[in-house]
DNA sequence: TAATGGTAGGGGAGGAAATTCCTCCCCTAC
DNA sequence: TAATGGTAGGGGAGGAAATTCCTCCCCTAC
């Protein structure tokens, strides 16, 4: 037990998860959530955190222009507080209450803001002079800090938020003194006047009269910068000492105060975890609500929670260290008797280890009674630190708390307990807030975010949507893919009849709570939320911003807690800069993708990749903010030398460089050729982080190989190594962002050219060095080359020997080439593809074989990876490329491509495998062309209810049928078909889907490819479009010759020979 | 408003523009 | 009712059909 407490103290040693920020009497504070080893919740009430900024001026500055400041600054705290005085309804007189003896006005002149001295440089301007002189701001709470950051960036802006104010308050009615009776009446005048004087309009600050300041560090956010300047690792395991309250402000086990004058009182790192994780509490929920029955009609609406009930609630908790679940479902049973467990599922439906009689059952004969349950539950009983759930962000939250309000609305009862206050703050309600955010790309779009105190939602709709590509993200579909199940079936229809008797609310009470307990298996099955957890940790950033944040702030976080510890260490301060630029649109070249030699190798093609290629070239170069120089002019003036031959340099251009086909390559110094300072000048911070991160990542998957792989220490290191890796490629993408906290696209486009320069140099390299045996480099694509092993450099009787000889000379070019870049930068023997099927750019098909792995198929770029195609096209095209690369059969390959030809004019085609998707990308106005998608969802948009019908961002399935109009309006949607109101144009999907993915692949192979598509006569005609079905006429056909049945079979008869001296090229 | 990783590249589909093909029609030669 | 020569072939005009080119869109590779 890692707490020990007596009356005047404790220390407590925990994991953390959630952080709030709260005020107390105008003071910032902080409230960090977590759990102990031994299952306890705890919140920690740091008070007094004192948030604070620089400005790039000096004390002269501040000296002058304080009172200006000041005194603008008054004006926006009084004119704030009015505004939110307004907003809940204040009850007196406002303009008393402003202008008043000891009002709003009078308290804002007492606001204090603490300036003191600073040093050191701006990190984009770090230069050989003495350091900037800066100042540093403190105040109370952030709210000041920001206003006063207003004023002094924006003085223009900041004195137009005072004059409407002014205008505002001028506006205000001063109330008159009540007539005393039987007062004089030129008594009273005198006495309104004195009233009125006393809250007479003060004077309008003086004018502003400062230029631009520029402004570091104050838009970070006072948790972060508090919790990076005391060594507070985000969910990292924190030791606790302070003071039990006697009067707590969450309902955790533990809640205590921590006062950060008391020297006692503190909050700190704990260097040695009890254990890996805590034993965090996840609840998974999901509601079932009434669809809307309409009279006479047999289709539902989709329920609206200002009308239709909640009838039941699945929950699923398991905690992250036992891992055991737990199943309850909270149902509404208007009729007694009341239910206490279900029966276990028919036999057929019990595809996994969900057991329906395992379901603890709870049952309200009151709607609100049930919701309430829920709420206990989620507060006094289980007090989950993670909620979860399926699309509950944008549905269920959504739903069961306006149904709760509007239910507790109806009750007329200002005491009533609200079922809506789901956080570790007894009565702080959790309200959706509807988001509504816009990007170029994407149109507009509406999400919801919920702020829940102490605890956190996570989506695994969401989570799943960022982490894997899929065909659907229904999560039928979901399940289906990561766990081999599936939910049970009920017609969405029948709710409302189900619900009626006490057997279909029980069956609709399992299904319930199995599409709880399904989220909750992925998240334990995947590491969700380890992974987040460890993200966290890795970043800096809390869990919060982990799931509902970019990837900017990670890298921001990392920099400044990396410009802290340098500064600690006696190093001049680095600051980054807030600046709020407009985006900058103009695009950088990016990689190289080298020039394929398209065909089917039957030679060993190894590949040899550059480990990690950005985070190195930066690390090797030194790039930073702080060590660029814009060009070799630059950098000569401010006194850096090179030149390409030099030891040591001081500073290094990042050159392009000449390849004429065929010849030499070599580089070319230009005076636009961005440049950096070496490490030994001046160690960038960027290169630094990403020096850690990479040590550290070894180290975690060096310290993973101690445990069993699936147990929980492996699980938390793994994720530890995956978060490692995306926190290090994320730094390239900062830089190069058009928009954010600190773009730079110098940098990253700087990255991009030396990465050109270091593929080229490799292809160079590899072919003049083996030249006499034909080497050559067939393709490359950013960090790697694929180079081609002709026989007589890789002989071998045997795969296995050839494999073998060719891991040698891959293994072997590898340290050759690494030798002729900057460290660390690491040209890396890979895998080995033999053979390769090499169709184009970005393209390309092979078995791999990668030394300690089983020889695989893989496939990249070709239609088979993508979701866009009908799975029908990804079988087929897969089939072949196992035929094709794995057992080297052609005529088998052929042989199963007609098949699937055949079946598929024949009507043989499940429906299933018809189904294309695409995602919906952007509002349907606002696409310019016409597409089958965008056509198919616009009529469900038409035809559904708005709650159902298709969003923006989600991926519509459409099929094909038979008409004469273009395809896109001939989009339909696949439950039509399946309910028989239209049909499927076979044609169509084998010209415009089978047909071309097919024939790329087979045309490296055979030469007559249009054979495989040809069909005279099919057994069972069983649909048709409206053309004739009698054969599919290549494209480029002979002319428009009419064909009849005795054309086609002569030609199929010369098909037949010309077939048998078709040259199938050969293979081994 | 608040929040915000990048470029390269293949390929399907629609639609405009440019091109080819076909037919009608007039005219002329004989 | 009365009066009425034909065929071959060049080439322009108009319009249909096929082709090319460009842009949008989606998705993938890295």
């Amino acid at each position: 037990m890692a707490s020990s407490h007596n009356h005047w103290g404790m220390t407590t040693t925990f994991q953390h998860l959630a952080t709030s920020r709260f005020t107390k009497s105008g003071k910032s504070c902080l409230t960090f959530y977590g759990r102990t080893a031994s299952g306890e919740s705890i919140a920690v009430h740091v008070h007094d955190i004192k948030p604070y900024g620089y400005i790039k001026a000096d004390m002269n500055w501040w000296n002058t222009e304080s009172p200006y400041i000041m005194e603008y600054l008054k004006w926006i705290v009084a004119g704030d507080r009015m505004e939110s005085a307004e907003k809940w309804g204040h009850k007196g007189n406002l303009r008393q209450s402003m202008l008043g003896e000891g009002g709003w006005l009078d308290k804002a002149a007492e606001t204090a803001i603490f300036a003191t001295a600073a040093t050191g440089y701006n990190i984009r301007n770090v230069h050989e002079g003495e350091p900037d002189k800066f100042i540093r701001i403190e105040a109370e709470n952030g709210n000041i800090l920001r206003n006063v950051i207003k004023c002094i960036r924006n003085p223009e802006k900041a004195k137009q938020v005072i004059i409407e104010c002014r205008k505002k308050v001028r506006g205000l009615k001063a109330k008159r003194p009540k007539m005393g009776m039987g007062e004089d009446y030129l008594d009273y005048i005198s006495r309104c006047n004195e009233h009125a004087s006393q809250f007479k309009m003060p004077e309008m600050p003086g004018e502003p009269h400062w230029d631009k300041v520029e402004c570091m560090e104050t838009h970070l956010g006072e948790d972060l910068v508090w919790m990076v300047d005391n060594k507070v690792p985000a969910c990292g395991w924190l030791t606790v000492a302070g003071q039990i309250s006697d009067n707590p402000r969450s309902i955790c086990t533990l809640d205590v105060e921590v006062h950060t004058a008391n020297s006692s009182q503190y909050l700190i790192e704990c260097k040695e975890p009890p254990q890996a994780m805590a034993p965090f509490r996840v609840l998974s929920y999901d509601i079932e609500s009434q669809p809307h029955v309409v009279e006479g009609q047999t289709e539902t609406e989709f329920p609206e929670p200002e009308r239709d009930p909640v009838l039941c609630i699945g929950v699923s908790c398991f905690d992250m260290v036992t891992m055991e679940m737990k199943q309850l479902c909270f149902m509404w049973e208007p009729e007694a008797p009341y239910t206490n467990s279900y029966p276990p599922l028919a036999e057929d439906e019990q595809t996994d280890s969900y057991r329906q009689e395992q379901v603890e059952v709870r049952t309200f004969k009151d709607e609100y009674d049930m919701l309430l349950a829920f709420q206990r539950f989620i507060q006094h009983e289980y007090d989950p630190d993670i909620i979860t759930g399926y699309n509950i962000l944008n549905f269920d939250n959504v739903y069961t708390i306006n149904r709760a309000m509007h239910l507790w609305a109806l009750k007329e009862d200002e005491d009533y307990p609200k079922a809506w206050c789901w956080g570790r703050i007894e009565l702080r309600e959790c309200k959706p807030k509807a988001k509504y955010t816009w990007t170029a790309q994407r149109g507009g779009q509406t999400t919801y975010q919920c702020k829940m105190e102490g605890r956190e939602f996570l989506d695994v709709m969401k989570v799943v949507m960022a982490d894997h590509k899929l065909r659907s993200y229904k999560m039928d579909n979901v399940a289906a893919e990561f766990l081999g199940t599936r939910k049970i079936e009920i017609a969405y229809d029948d709710i409302p009849i189900m619900q009626k008797t006490q057997p279909g609310r029980i069956r609709l009470g399992g299904y319930c709570a199995k599409d709880a307990w399904i989220p909750n298996c992925i998240i334990i099955k995947m590491c969700k939320a380890i992974n987040a957890i460890l993200m966290s940790q890795v970043a800096g950033v809390s869990l919060d911003t982990i799931l509902n944040r970019g990837q900017q702030i990670r890298t921001v976080s990392l920099m400044l807690k990396k410009v802290k510890e340098r500064y600690e260490k006696g190093q001049t301060r680095w600051f980054i800069p807030d600046e709020d630029t407009p985006p900058d649109m103009n695009k950088f070249e990016g990689a190289v993708v080298i020039d394929p030699i398209p065909g089917f190798w039957d030679r060993p093609v190894a590949t040899l990749d550059f480990a990690s290629l950005y985070p190195s070239i930066m690390r090797a170069w030194n790039m930073c903010f702080s060590t660029i120089l814009s060009s070799p002019k630059e950098a000569e003036q401010r006194g850096y030398v090179w030149n390409a031959k030099m030891e040591n340099p001081t500073y290094r251009p990042v050159r392009t460089f000449t390849y004429p086909k065929g010849g030499k390559f070599e580089y070319q110094s230009l005076d636009t050729d961005v440049c950096f300072k070496t490490a030994e000048q001046c160690r960038g911070i960027l290169p630094e982080i990403l020096e850690e991160l990479h040590s550290q990542r070894k180290l975690a998957k060096r310290q993973r190989k101690a445990f069993a792989e699936g147990s929980m220490d492996y699980n938390v290191l793994d994720g530890r190594q995956l978060a490692l890796k995306v926190c290090m490629n994320s730094v390239y993408g900062f830089t190069g962002a058009s928009t954010g906290f600190l773009p730079e696209k110098r940098i990253a486009s700087a990255v991009t050219r030396a990465g050109r320069g270091m593929a080229n140099e490799t292809k160079f390299m590899c072919e003049d060095r083996y030249k006499e045996y034909g080497v050559k480099v067939v393709y490359g694509d950013t960090d790697s080359v694929f180079v081609h092993f002709p026989k007589s450099l890789c002989p071998g009787e045997t795969r296995e020997e050839t494999i073998e000889n060719a891991n040698k000379l891959g293994i072997e070019m590898g340290e050759m080439c690494t030798k002729a870049f900057l460290p660390p930068n690491d040209l890396e023997f890979e895998k080995v593809y033999y053979p390769l099927l090499l169709k184009g750019k970005k393209r390309y098909a092979g078995f791999k074989y990668e030394p300690g792995c089983k020889p695989k198929l893989d496939v990249k770029g070709f239609e088979c990876v993508r979701r866009d195609f009908a799975p029908i096209v990804s079988k087929t095209q897969k089939k072949v490329f196992v035929l094709l690369c794995e057992q080297n059969n052609v005529e088998a390959a052929v042989q199963f491509a007609r098949q699937t030809v055949i079946d598929l004019l024949e009507g043989r085609v499940p429906i299933d495998d018809l189904v294309m998707s695409k995602q919906l990308t952007r509002k349907v106005e606002d696409y310019k062309n016409p597409a089958p998608h965008v056509e198919l969802a616009k009529y469900l948009m038409k035809t559904l209810p708005p709650t159902q019908a298709p969003k923006v961002g989600e991926r519509i399935n459409f099929v094909i049928k038979p008409g004469r109009g273009k395809t896109f309006e001939r989009a339909a949607s696949p439950d039509d078909v399946r309910e028989g109101k239209c049909s499927i144009d076979y044609q169509w999907y084998l010209s415009n889907q089978l047909k071309e993915p097919l024939t790329r692949v087979f045309e490296m192979v055979i030469d007559n490819t249009d054979e495989i598509f040809k069909v005279n006569k099919l057994s069972k005609p069983k649909v048709g479009s409206d053309s004739m079905f009698s054969s599919w006429v290549s494209k480029k056909r002979e002319k428009t010759k009419k064909r009849t049945a005795a054309t086609i079979s002569i030609q199929r008869k010369d098909n037949l020979k010309k077939k048998k001296v078709a040259t199938i090229k050969n293979f081994f």
